[in-house]
DNA sequence: AGCACGCCGACT
DNA sequence: GTCGGCGTGCTC
């Protein structure tokens, strides 16, 4: 009798492969098991069992499987189900899913280890300087492939490897190596013998002579908690411990120890946090989310900044613990909302769990199993958009906050989902409530109100004696023209800043950089430096007098003159928050800055560290991008500046207008947050914009209107779907070809409009021309039907010999 | 995705 | 001559 299993590797292919196993192995597995598996000419891959079977396959005979990793499955089926929906909406390789799903502490490719065979006696001089290198450094250790590289300083080291293995000098061998490993931590408690408090004051007698002993120990009572069990690690950062005195106090049976395998989650331990009293609205809300939710999976809830939708997600989040059901908390960057985690924290403690890509890959596989077990520690989850893969199994709410932001959205690599469409089918496998909440909906959600699809729940007054800042626009043009302006700052914005500063409030500066680093331009030609790899020009970073390319990563020291007609001065041109930053110290030396974007919070504490001094007035300005206006809450700020608003209005884009409104409402929502009218100044060259006026009224629905009347009639979301197909080559006539041939037989089978081929805003990046196609269809015509036509002409052009060399990507709802 | 294999131009 | 670049095909 044959036994087989498929498995699914962690790579974009196709499909599983078929593994051989016994019958006890088959008897055990099931869907889900990790398990090790030879794959190609000497590698091994950490996959996982996705079906078993007994059909013996014809055209090949079957690998052994090598390993399996866990004596359970670590995904579920309800997991796959889902990863299927994924691979099919989203024309994604399961593989790809699996490789965006699973911490990457599970998937684990082996290491090839070369060692010395003992055995065989070395004939030194027959060897050449290289292979003797090799032989003398193992006879200390095994190596990698990569120290033989280092070692004889090149890159190609397998023919000599042959050499060696030929002469029977050397082995390799393939291992996997588990990294993970659950970390064990010291506790130590008071030992039971002296637990009650009569024993405990004799116990501080006796040791009267002893202060060092008495100390500790009084640190450890004050510290204990319901368990008693007190970190070692925790002990010492509060007392002087050393490891001596712990020695004499456990050999006098005092106190006692204990290793325990503790999540490295960095918990607060601020527990008791009692939950808030909900206003009148909010609790009016709050019934009402309740009772929409008995006709729709889905409500929107719209609450305008400071609102207090934070409680409410709170009051929802405890109903479904009570009933011990998991909660999932999707949030944009994560990041840049440890304002929300902290909050989560403190009301919720231990029954908190943070998985998100700046913890270590050890604290997501203990989130991930956690989650599995269904244990108390990860109640409830919060996380940015990956998420959505772990291994829920009583999962009764999605909370997904911010929903517009754009950030739900995966463009590189596949698979390309939203995050917040995909937990809507998240939930409808789960059977759970979803709530989807925001300042500013996206049209999508707002339209699927209109149309019945989601329920609808309001909240527009502000929480408190909070007032909605006074948002008002600058006139650029005039004030160029009246030459009214310090450098970047019009004198309205300027006499602003000065009178905040002198009131003692603080200030931000909100500059969105895209399209608008710094460059580099020559003032005699005009000439601005580009990428060798990339099309694009290369951006100036004052920190280390660099040009970089944002795309590759390519770098060039800044030059001293031109390099095309060697004229001595060059300009830097373009509004960066660098720049601002700079401005800001000349012009307003007596207030401390700091600038918070992407470079300067690179850091794990990074960001925080910023919001800490920001937030306990130590930096009155602070200079940022988008990263500014994420959920954080301070208490003290009297100014907010928009620099230029005219990238945003005019990015070419159809959603340009809605994510400047989006953008624009939050960066206002950052002023005057307690009890005192806040000030938001918006320059631009435009300020009659109507999305302009859309923000100083805080007139979403003038806005949805608008965008709505715009999206009908030129044929975008919510009306149509997209899909985008990016081609990419080495040789631009490959990708030119190939995407008008692809083009063509998309347009032979399709009766909806597909655009292009076009050049995208970066047409070449490392060195790989790009072109693309749209792909628009209403959104009543079966999407099954497109995508299916789609996959077949895919499947053609792969086919056709001068076209292989062209990388094809889909991206369904590439927004 | 890797990685081997094979073909080609460029140097010690 | 060999090294390293890149196109092509394959992985159970």
């Amino acid at each position: 009798m044959q036994f087989f299993i498929d498995v699914l590797l962690p790579l974009p292919l196709p499909r599983a492969f078929t593994y051989w196993v016994n019958e006890t192995e088959y008897d055990f597995l099931s869907p889900g098991f990790r398990v090790g598996v030879p794959f190609g000419k000497n590698k091994l891959y950490t996959g996982l069992v996705y079906k078993k079977h007994r059909v013996a396959p014809q055209a090949y005979t079957p690998k052994t499987i090598e390993v399996i990793l866990e004596d359970y499955p670590i995904v579920t089926l309800k997991q796959f189900q889902f990863w299927e929906w994924m691979s099919d909406y989203y024309r994604c390789s399961m593989g790809s899913i699996l490789r965006a799903a699973l911490p990457s502490a599970f998937l684990l490719t082996s290491e090839t280890f070369v060692s010395r065979v003992n055995e065989i006696e070395i004939d030194w001089d027959e060897l050449n300087d290289e292979a003797f290198l090799v032989l003398e450094a193992l006879e200390q250790r095994d190596l990698l492939i990569e120290d033989i590289q280092s070692i004889v300083q090149r890159k190609t080291v397998l023919p000599l490897l042959q050499i060696l293995i030929e002469k029977g000098y050397v082995q390799t061998q393939q291992s996997l190596k588990e990294k993970y490993k659950p970390k064990n931590h010291r506790y130590l408690r008071i030992h039971t013998n002296h637990s009650s408090d009569e024993a405990l004051s004799k116990l501080f007698d006796q040791l009267k002579r002893a202060p060092k002993q008495s100390a500790f120990l009084l640190g450890l009572y004050q510290l204990k908690t319901e368990e008693e069990w007190v970190k070692l690690s925790l002990l010492k950062k509060q007392l002087e411990v050393t490891s001596g005195l712990v020695r004499v106090l456990l050999d006098k049976g005092i106190i006692e120890e204990q290793w325990l395998q503790e999540d490295r989650l960095l918990l607060k331990e601020i527990n008791g946090d009692t939950s808030p009293v909900l206003s009148v609205a909010q609790q009016t809300a709050l019934e009402e989310i309740q009772h929409q939710w008995e006709q729709n999976e889905v409500v929107l809830l719209e609450g305008v900044t400071s609102s207090g939708k934070t409680e409410l997600y709170f009051s929802l989040i405890e109903e479904q613990l009570k009933n011990e059901m998991q909660v999932l908390f999707l949030l944009p960057e994560i990041s840049l909302t440890a304002q929300m985690v902290q909050r989560l924290q403190k009301r919720f403690g231990k029954q908190v769990s943070v998985f998100h890509s700046k913890f270590s890959i050890h604290e997501r596989v203990e989130v991930w199993k956690n989650i599995l077990h269904t244990s108390p520690k990860a109640r409830i989850v919060i996380g940015a958009r990956s998420a959505i893969f772990l291994p829920f199994s009583r999962l009764g709410l999605i909370v997904v906050d911010e929903e517009h932001e754009a950030s739900f959205k995966q463009f590189d690599p596949a698979p390309r989902y939203q995050s917040r469409d995909a937990a809507i089918v998240l939930a409808k496998a789960y059977k759970c409530k979803l709530l989807l909440g925001s300042a500013t909906p996206s049209i999508e959600s707002r339209f699927n109100v209109s149309r019945k699809k989601y329920g609808h729940v309001q909240l527009l007054e502000r929480h408190g004696e909070a007032e909605l800042p006074l948002v008002q626009t600058i006139d650029l043009k005039e004030a160029h023209k009246k030459k009214e302006m310090k450098g970047l700052f019009s004198k309205t914005l300027f006499e602003s800043i000065e009178i905040s500063l002198s009131e003692g409030k603080q200030i931000i500066l909100f500059q969105n950089r895209r399209g608008y680093a710094p460059l580099l331009e020559c003032h005699s030609c005009g000439h601005i430096p580009q990428c060798t790899n990339c099309d694009v020009s290369l951006t100036y970073h004052q920190y280390n007098q660099q040009l970089r390319c944002h795309y590759c990563g390519y770098h060039i020291a800044k030059p001293i003159q031109c390099v095309v007609c060697s004229g001595p001065s060059l300009e830097l041109k373009g509004t960066g928050t660098q720049q601002i930053e700079e401005q800001v110290q000349q012009y307003f030396p007596q207030a401390k800055v700091e600038r918070m974007d992407w470079d300067s919070t690179r850091g794990k504490w990074a960001f925080e560290s910023i919001i800490e001094r920001f937030t306990t007035g130590e930096v009155k300005i602070l200079v940022g991008t988008q990263m500014v206006t994420k959920g954080l809450d301070f208490k003290n700020v009297g100014l907010v500046g928009v620099i230029n608003a005219d990238p945003l209005l005019f990015f070419p884009d159809f959603r340009a207008h809605e994510r400047a409104f989006q953008l624009l409402t939050q960066v206002a929502g950052r002023a005057g947050r307690s009890n005192e009218k806040g000030k938001v100044l918006i320059q631009s060259f435009s300020p009659a914009h109507p999305v302009l006026q859309q923000v100083i009224q805080t007139n979403y629905e003038a806005l949805y209107t608008q965008q709505i009347h715009e999206r009908k009639t030129f044929d975008y979301p919510p009306f149509f779907r997209l899909i985008r197909i990016s081609l990419k080559a080495r040789d631009y006539q490959k990708a030119q070809q190939a995407a008008q041939w692809l083009h063509d037989v998309l347009a032979q089978h399709l009766t909806t409009p597909i655009l292009g081929p076009v050049d995208p805003m970066v047409a070449r990046v490392r060195n790989q021309y790009i072109k693309q196609l749209l792909l628009k269809y209403p959104d009543n015509t079966s999407r099954k039907h497109v995508k299916d036509v789609l996959s077949n002409v895919l499947k053609s052009i792969e086919a056709i010999g001068q076209f292989r060399s062209v990388k094809i990507n889909v991206d369904v709802d590439p927004f």
